[in-house]
DNA sequence: GCTAAGTAGCTTAGCGCTAAGCTACTTGAG
DNA sequence: CTCAAGTAGCTTAGCGCTAAGCTACTTAGC
């Protein structure tokens, strides 16, 4: 039996919320039914996301660094260090990304003509045609989950998200 | 500068959507504004729970078992398949997680008297302690950054929250 | 009761990450 | 200029996970 779309349901975390109440009176862990909902989504739709990207025999993590070379713009380059900040990677694991993405085609490594300690990672003609592709069926996956939602909603939960990775990132300051 | 609470600011996630809205016109990323949150916010909540856990010495996978638990109320006993799956977890990882836990002296293992391929694993008097107490610290962290938002604003994204999880629920069966 | 199929937990190999430390190179102070 | 401090990328060891396969045990069909 398919559910009324767009009406939620009791879930797994309201009984885990449920379960606190009754063990703990007075613990309040309502904050629980914000993150443990989103743990859940990043993880299981992540996994989605891994399956979809397969298709191109690539992993997330590979398409996160091809993603942001495309993004970049023409001519797709950006240095290690720099796309090891914008994906909250150490050196140690941007060098394994870079090293399975350059075996299978999808990057170059070439030396940065004004820093000889630099390298630049630019996305070849075979990896900027990949990422496109997969960045448009990554894309459709999300969308298609996101419609359960009408439009207004998806957009209020955009923002109310935001105002909490706001939140987040001044935390970490 | 602290930022006025409350009011969402532009931030890296919209600059990653409208990256894309000039490289590739007519992609219609929109869906990225969401998900790129929920992603970010699960990684670094994430970490902040797991520096949190710290004090207690155990790392967010050995929390959520001795939460399991301790939700399960009286006599705190569950069998290690139990666990796997509310834990979303391979056998394999479930043992490597219970050795750890049970050489910490925070869960003992004992067969299950009514199947002899079974175990039950049950939260020491030491566990239990440890649980709550990290529980509340864990929760505490939670607290102070969804008080970015207003109490109905909690209560909305929760809402939200639940149906999109549903939504990505249904879809994995 | 006997056997085939299924299940619980563990073991192993492999993977991708972090933390720490390395080399080569650049920058800034004197 | 010289030299100390800083930086970019790589290497290594260790960690916790998955996938696959194992043993021991249970269950269902005959």
């Amino acid at each position: 039996m398919r559910h009324n779309p767009g009406v939620a349901q009791r879930d797994d975390v309201d009984g885990i919320v449920e379960q606190w109440q009754r063990e703990r009176p007075g613990m309040r862990p309502e904050p629980m039914a914000v993150f443990g909902r989103i743990y859940r989504i990043a993880r299981l739709v992540g996994d989605e996301q891994e399956r979809t990207y397969a298709r191109w025999s690539i992993g997330r993590g590979e398409f996160d660094v091809l993603a942001a070379l495309r993004r970049a713009g023409a001519p797709y380059t950006l240095a290690p260090k720099a796309l090891a900040a914008s994906l909250m990677l150490t050196s140690g694991g941007m060098t394994g990304r870079l090293d399975r993405l350059e075996r299978a085609g999808l990057v170059r490594r070439s030396p940065d003509p004004t820093d000889r300690r630099g390298l630049q990672v630019t996305l070849t003609e075979t990896g900027r045609t990949l990422v496109e592709e997969a960045a448009e069926a990554g894309l459709a996956v999300q969308r298609r989950l996101l419609d359960a939602l009408p439009p207004e909603d998806q957009e209020r939960l955009g923002d109310l998200l935001r105002t909490l990775l706001g939140a987040v990132t001044d935390r970490d300051r």
